[in-house]
DNA sequence: TTGTATGCGTTATCAG
DNA sequence: CTGATAACGCATACAA
């Protein structure tokens, strides 16, 4: 049986109060009636039980991580338990803990109200995959500390933090312009990645109008075989471009296969750039210069915002942008 | 201000335990006042204070995940979230929920054991990553709910569940022998993976030293590159051999690329399978035969058997394997 | 079938 | 500096 502060009151012949004072280390109490109980604590293997605490605090340190968790997501959406690590780990660090919520679209505005109205968690931080405006409803008639993570496709007044993907685009094309590259592929996929691909062709576009050059866009290349496929008429052309840059890893992948199936080298013939940095870009052959963005850093600051929301519910409301970091490997 | 069971008594004019039983479909209260109290807890939306309720009840719904969440986790091992899925659907269901905490082998015996005693949580999941004898001994001590994902390197009374990795190389040795093919080359990797190589290994010779066959083994192949250039050199060989078996998918992406740089063709030529169907036995051409492990099921055996112990605390100590399935694609 | 009273383990307020 | 005691919101044994 664990042993609660009464017995640890018992034991060292002081009342429930002082145990619980010393223990938290409240300044009212003497040092020494504090180390005695300390070390009385420690000898009975004493640890505060978790219910009581959140029943009496009225807080029980849980922030919620609510998402489309479908079978799948673990393989199709690695970013997304990337951001889940450093939003658990800073979490960890205060003390808190995070609890993983199943939602869709369809069950997340009754489903997050229900745990707000219920309290069960201090916090709560949301995919934006799963947002509507009928959940953003939901959260902006409570006053409840919360997160969406990825810009709100639609007017609100919530706090976000996202990626900036036209920065990824902007760093892309300086970084190409820089190393004096001009005749420049990019290659896009489908309507689903559209919405990141195509803010990642506003930052390349901001840089190349500054310059007045532009770009070549391919749309629709969905999968490494429409990739290899599209880079083998790519090849045919009379005056090859210099760089193709995709939009992921698997693009990049379908590009440098056909490009040796055609004994050619990259980067001398032509080179490969590619945004994200998973999963194998340092696995090709030539390693493939990247974009990457730091999801578990966005994670923890994601992490960090919502505590300090718990602190100050006054907060204004506020949104992020983490900065992509270019990854300069063989491949260019 | 959320509502409580003493707002919803007052409103209802009967008592908090009156209340209290008829949400929670007490027979002891007639179906007349059950559905006026619901009624008017609807109306009221009151919500049960889930701290409260915790505290009341002595259990909070809480199952905990320990394992190692180090940056990078996401990417480097998203089979881990698979399961973590498959858990938290699982949990969700039975109206439980998942927290997710990071343990390294170190900090994870003292860690566990105060989660025990603060009794965070009702049973407790643990990757065996961070298994350690020490932790093993303080899961053995006291009688709390708990499961290991991964079989222990060592003896102990502890419950785990796990891949059967014999049975999927029986079921590869078995599916490449009815195809007819004789000559065979497996390619394993280096000694982190070796364990589970190793073992797909056994079940492989199982099914071989039955049919008084034997397979060719090359061992230390830890990349997509040293696996291409080990291709390069079978491919010099004589007598080619039928199939290449792969122990996960970046071998099998290195041999089907120096295979086609030969001008070779898969599966005419030299056929190839993998072990694991992640990340992209469905994306390299052709696409590969491979051994899939559903993780996701696993999570979801995993937080059955958790549930079950925790109603019946005095369940003998048990152990599972999951049985991978045959995925048959163009490779072979 | 309903109500009363008590417990759950801590924190916090206030009196000493 | 320490102690008595009242919350906290719900579940439940027992009385009515």
């Amino acid at each position: 049986m664990a042993s609660t502060i009464y017995d640890l009151a018992e034991a060292a012949g002081v009342s429930i109060s002082t145990v619980s004072k010393a223990l938290s280390d409240s300044y009212s109490i003497s040092e020494k009636t504090k180390k005695r109980i300390r070390e009385i604590a420690d000898s009975m293997g004493y640890q505060p039980n978790a219910r009581a605490r959140s029943f009496a605090r009225q807080k029980n340190g849980i922030i919620l991580f609510a998402a489309d968790l479908s079978k799948g997501v673990g393989f199709e959406n690695p970013h997304m338990f990337e951001i889940v690590t450093g939003v658990d780990r800073y979490l960890d660090e205060k003390g808190y803990s995070l609890v993983l919520k199943h939602v869709t679209k369809e069950t997340a505005p009754e489903a997050v109200k229900e745990l707000m109205l219920g309290e069960e968690a201090d916090g709560i931080i949301i995919h934006a995959g799963v947002l509507t405006k009928q959940l953003a409803f939901v959260l902006g008639k409570e006053a409840y500390p919360h997160l969406i993570i990825g810009k709100p496709d639609f007017a609100n007044t919530l706090s976000w933090i996202d990626v900036s993907h036209e920065a990824a685009g902007q760093i892309a094309a300086n970084y190409l312009l820089d190393k004096g590259y001009r005749r420049i592929v990019f290659l896009m996929g489908d309507s689903r990645e559209d919405q990141i691909s195509l803010r990642r062709l506003d930052g390349i576009n901001i840089v190349f109008e500054e310059e007045e050059l532009s770009i070549e866009t391919i749309r629709e290349i969905k999968s490494f075989n429409d990739s290899r496929k599209i880079t083998e008429e790519i090849l045919k052309r009379e005056l090859l471009p210099e760089v193709i840059l995709c939009t992921n890893n698997y693009l990049a992948m379908g590009c440098i296969q056909s490009i040796r199936a055609e004994k050619l080298d990259v980067p001398e013939d032509i080179a490969i750039m590619t945004f994200d940095n998973y999963p194998f870009s340092m696995l090709t052959e030539p390693t493939l210069t990247a974009i990457e963005v730091d999801m578990y850093d966005m994670g923890n600051e994601a992490a960090r915002f919502i505590l300090q929301r718990i602190k100050k519910p006054n907060l204004q409301t506020q949104s992020f942008c983490t900065t992509p970091i270019l990854i300069e490997r063989q491949s260019t």
